[in-house]
RNA sequence: GGGUUCGUAGCUCAGCAUGGAUAGAGCGAGUGCUUGCGGAGCAUUAGGCCGGGGGUUCGAAUCCCUUCGGACCCGCCA
């Protein structure tokens, strides 16, 4: 820890002084400061104001001389300003030696929270009836790097992909096949998941407007896949795990893995409904209804809202009687019905695993904690499920992570051929209506590696593959992970995929930029020196920022927020860019200070690559 | 009808959790910078009643209420 440590130690000496001083405790904040007033900041003087009846001002000035920095050596002082802030300033002669060693170390910026807790993480959990568009990229990318962030801050995090091979979207398909009549074997080199999508899906839902007794077959399929013993469920089974092995391949290239497949027809077989639906009935959870709209269902009592039905008076249970059961399994909440398999080595070469009924190998995905990475159209079902998890276990332990969905911009609805009313639409598997995954990295990685040939004459092909592929994944991704939550992404095949300004392009040139200052000096960085020469605003701001990577770090864990990340790294790059074109490293007038410019551009280095790895995004050297 | 959420520069967005000092970026527009480590860059100019109104407060982009505009959710579908 370094800024936090600062940060912590104002705080704590500060609430000393006040209690010396016989004041009130109030909640007052000590934080980095905005350039200009020092280098971090404190409040406590407006707070106190009322309390000691005197002006910011004067609290102020009688607080600033009451500060003993004898064991922090790394302020230098604290100022008064005739605002009323308390503002503190660096030593930086002493902090430039800290921060630069600290930020060598493997496991820089990251911070205690979990205890090695485990915590499971769920996320993309698409029907395997197609393929992987981008509204599917935000969650996954999402999920990807909550679970990293979490990782940093020492959980032990399980990240588990939900298989919904047993809906009716699935049923869409299956008809489409046995019905009529699509070949179970995609044409010439057309990925299966895209053939599932864009062909089988959209025809078959099509037909359905034409044809009503189709559409009354779904539910018949559906009935049959749902039963093992079916030849529709065997052909259901092959089709679903054809596509599936596509998406996953989909994902892989994005960066994603995971640690196990749920798959939920499994869920369905394993009783572990009836066992929950019991549970839910002896602690009172659900009632009864006897008369009324819902008479002869069972509803989860929602105080201010409608009842929501669990089971229909028919006795068959509705779509959220599938989510309870597996939260429930994902808290550990009851006993594990489900014996363990290897899916397949992951291009990581990480094992992924897949829940099977009939298997001797046990092993356990549960968490104490459980984050479910799910869009926020569905933030109601999930009050409901995270509701009657804390009913269960403590409060908080079931979190949604939601998040806006991904919209089209209308430029692009029309370049799929599709008209459109407003200037954006949602996507739609059935209307076609939306970007694959695959396309949208295709179409990056050509666009970076043209780009990167006509700057790199030199670079061999694979060289130039690689930078393409690492530039575009990550330029995907941080499209995904910059924006807030709850705010939409309108998607723009030509404006989302820019490569200037705030990108992550721009991020990963001023790491590529590092590495050519270090590749072209023949000096090796000695560690073992004084860098109080570093004393020019751009060397003092680029150090500073880098010590404040714990800061963010703690920002983003407290509040499960990826974005905090994406701008951290997007500041520090900027900052190294100001310093690299005003300091010139290697025209360093001594020997000394070339050294310790050079260390400076190490640390930059390892800790941008540390922070651009939270988000799941790689650094060339060269691009 | 009920509920959730968004509204900040021409456009796309930070900042809001925990109210304070000069509201920040990028794109687009203007200007300048390459005999110096890569111009996917740097520097610089213009551009804002933070949707409107009210309230709380010494102080509001930030908290509360209200209103307008947009998005989404609200089935014995999944």
């Amino acid at each position: 820890m370094v800024f936090l440590k600062l940060l912590e130690n104002i705080q704590s000496k500060t609430a000393e002084i006040l209690d010396a001083k016989n004041c009130e405790p109030v909640k007052f904040s000590v934080e980095s400061a905005k350039p200009g007033f020092g280098d971090i900041t404190c409040n406590v003087p407006f707070l106190l104001s009322k309390q000691l009846k005197k002006s910011p001002q004067e609290i102020s000035r009688e607080l600033s001389t009451m500060y003993n920095f004898d064991d922090m050596p790394e302020i230098k002082n604290v100022e008064s300003h005739p605002s009323g802030y308390l503002n503190f300033s660096i030593d930086y002669t002493k902090f430039n030696n800290l921060v630069i060693s600290l930020s060598l170390e493997e496991n820089y910026g990251a911070l205690e929270f979990g205890n090695n807790e485990k915590i499971v993480v769920e996320h993309t959990s698409v029907n395997p009836n197609k393929a992987l568009h981008v509204g599917h990229i935000r969650n996954i990318i999402l999920g990807d790097v909550v679970s990293k962030i979490l990782k940093k801050a020492n959980y032990d995090v399980k990240i588990l992909n939900y298989v919904d091979d047993s809906g009716l979207q699935v049923a869409d398909i299956i008809v489409g096949f046995t019905e009529l009549g699509f070949s179970q074997e995609s044409p010439d080199n057309e990925k299966f998941d895209h053939y599932c999508g864009d062909t089988v899906y959209v025809k078959t839902t099509e037909k359905y407007e034409s044809d009503k007794e189709l559409e009354g077959k779904r539910h018949e399929i559906l009935k049959q896949i749902e039963d093992n013993s079916s030849e529709v469920s065997k052909i259901a089974q092959t089709i679903t795990r054809k596509v599936l092995n596509e998406q996953l391949k989909t994902v892989w290239n994005l960066g994603v893995f995971y640690d196990c497949l749920n798959f939920e027809s499994q869920i369905i077989h394993s009783k572990l409904w009836e066992t929950i639906f019991e549970k839910l009935k002896s602690d009172n959870q659900i009632k009864y209804e006897d008369e009324g709209d819902n008479a002869g269902c069972w509803v989860i009592p929602a105080d201010g809202e409608d009842d929501k039905i669990l089971v229909r008076s028919n006795g068959v249970a509705t779509y959220i009687a599938k989510d309870i059961p597996y939260a429930a399994w994902k808290l550990g909440l009851v006993d594990d019905p489900f014996y363990y398999k290897i899916h397949s080595t992951q291009k990581n070469s990480q094992i992924l695993y897949e829940t099977t009924l009939d298997g001797d190998k046990k092993l356990n995905f549960s968490g104490s904690k459980v984050i479910t990475v799910i869009d926020n159209r569905q933030i109601r079902l999930q009050k409901i499920v995270s509701g009657l998890m804390a009913k269960f276990k403590e409060e908080g332990a079931y979190t949604h992570l939601g998040y806006e969905s991904v919209t089209l911009s209308a430029d692009t609805v029309k370049s799929l051929g599709l008209s459109v009313d407003g200037e954006s639409a949602q996507m739609s598997g059935r209307k076609g209506l939306y970007v694959n995954a695959d396309t949208v990295l295709e179409t990056l990685t050509k666009r970076v590696y043209d780009e990167s040939k006509s700057r790199n004459e030199n670079l061999s092909e694979s060289e130039l593959q690689n930078i393409a592929n690492i530039v575009a994944v990550g330029t995907i991704r941080y499209e995904m992970i910059k924006p807030d939550l709850d705010k939409i992404i309108t998607f723009d095949l030509k404006n989302s995929l820019r490569l200037e300004g705030d990108t992550c392009s721009y991020i990963q040139y001023s790491f590529a930029r590092a590495s050519r200052i270090l590749e072209k000096t023949d000096v090796k960085p000695n560690f073992d020196s004084a860098f109080e020469l570093l004393s020019s605003e751009y060397e003092k701001n680029l150090i500073k920022k880098i010590a404040m990577f714990d800061v963010h770090v703690n920002d983003s864990v407290n509040n499960l927020s990826p974005k905090v990340i994406a701008k951290y790294s997007y500041e520090l790059a900027v900052t190294f860019s100001s310093f690299y074109e005003h300091v010139k490293v290697l025209a360093s007038e001594t020997t000394e200070l070339l050294n310790a410019r050079l260390c400076l551009v190490v640390s930059f280095q390892k800790t941008l690559k540390t922070s651009l790895g939270l988000l799941g995004i790689d650094a060339p050297e060269r691009m």
